[in-house]
DNA sequence: AATCGGTTTAACCATTTGGTTAATTAATTC
DNA sequence: GAATTAATTAACCAAATGGTTAAACCGATT
């Protein structure tokens, strides 16, 4: 039989399934009926449900994380690297609805196992912290800290999709295209609040 | 026996759990023990998982929710407002670290039960956006509009707490009071973050 | 076509888990 | 203080769930 590559199914399937109910909501079941599978072939791939859950946590890692170190090291203008960061990373995240709702999720659960994952990842968010620190010293921004300047960052692009599901309800009437165009519009307007709060005045 | 209040002491015990572990990674048998007591008397208090789950909702709501709109409502500067109720509401999340990734995890499993419940509590988020649109008339603040506001101050209260035990690796090799100075600068450089985006030039 | 290795499945197993029951103990009422 | 009601527990149950096993299947090799 073999129609296709049946680990990448499964994979696929787990991804799914692990991100929207989350690693103890999910059962291996669901994941081989997604598959189209049976159970034991899961385990034939993946010896057990933790095992498989680690590589989706990584494979998820390696997907988001790079991202916005990438933007941060380019050799744009620094205020044009911000309002690219911020449009890029609402476009994948948006993109990609429980992702923010199920890693703040796992960095709870077991934020060691994240963190070590991170590590894996090659990331680092120094080098971003230092970029930060450089415009600060230029005086082309005016911020407490790197590490605030950054969070705030994050906050304002990850938030608003992980809450989703309650703020469509409660501030447009569960109305999804209000809310996609919501969206759209702070793919720019969060790097222009963003630009106004920091720069020098 | 009856040594004080069992009904209390469950309520207080399956609080914990639930908001540490998540509805699924919750056990009843952890809750029971936790409160010390057998676990049929969970059921013989509460029935079922699901009721119990929903009366730990419905308290957690109940006690997170109200303080925004509170501030909001009052007469004060409104850039006071924003002072107050973003320091008041780090505070108070800072004091319940795993509330908000709890709730961003509710919020995707189960939409429209969160929701429902939001409604019985009798908040007016449509008030707290009166009052931003009459400032925005006033010529007073310059933003794009009040729903882009208030997730904007949300976001930047509520994902610090809810990423913090990622970040505090990440950003403060895991010192734990470096990242509680952290959260306590925000209380303060938050507001002042949003006023600067906000201001009118 | 017989065989051999990797793949897939149906059936099964052991444990966990939410929930129940029947009996015991503590309070309350008469 | 006996009778009645409420609170609490140990033991048990059934369903769900992660995981295993042995057999069947399939494609390639000889």
């Amino acid at each position: 039989m073999k129609e296709k590559n049946t680990e990448a199914k499964i994979l696929e399937a787990a991804k799914a399934v692990f991100i929207e109910k989350g690693k103890d909501g999910a059962k291996m079941q669901a994941i081989a009926d997604k598959a189209k599978i049976n159970k034991a072939l899961l385990h034939y791939y993946f010896r057990s449900k933790d095992k498989l859950f680690n590589v989706v946590i990584e494979e998820t890692m390696f997907h988001f994380l790079p991202k916005v170190e990438e933007t941060f090291l380019s050799d744009d203008n620094f205020f044009d690297k911000i309002r690219k960061v911020v449009s890029d990373y609402i476009s994948l995240l948006s993109e990609n609805p429980f992702i923010p709702a199920f890693m703040l999720h796992e960095i709870n659960r077991n934020p060691d196992g994240l963190f070590n994952v991170m590590m894996k990842s090659g990331i680092r968010i120094d080098l971003i912290f230092t970029t930060i620190q450089k415009e600060l010293q230029n005086n082309t921004i005016n911020i407490v800290s790197p590490q605030h300047f950054f969070i705030n960052l994050l906050s304002l692009c990850i938030f608003p999709i992980a809450a989703r599901p309650l703020m469509q309800r409660a501030m447009f009437f569960n109305d999804q295209k209000a809310y996609d165009d919501f969206i759209e519009e702070r793919k720019t307007q969060t790097a222009e609040f963003i630009l106004k709060a920091i720069k020098v005045s």
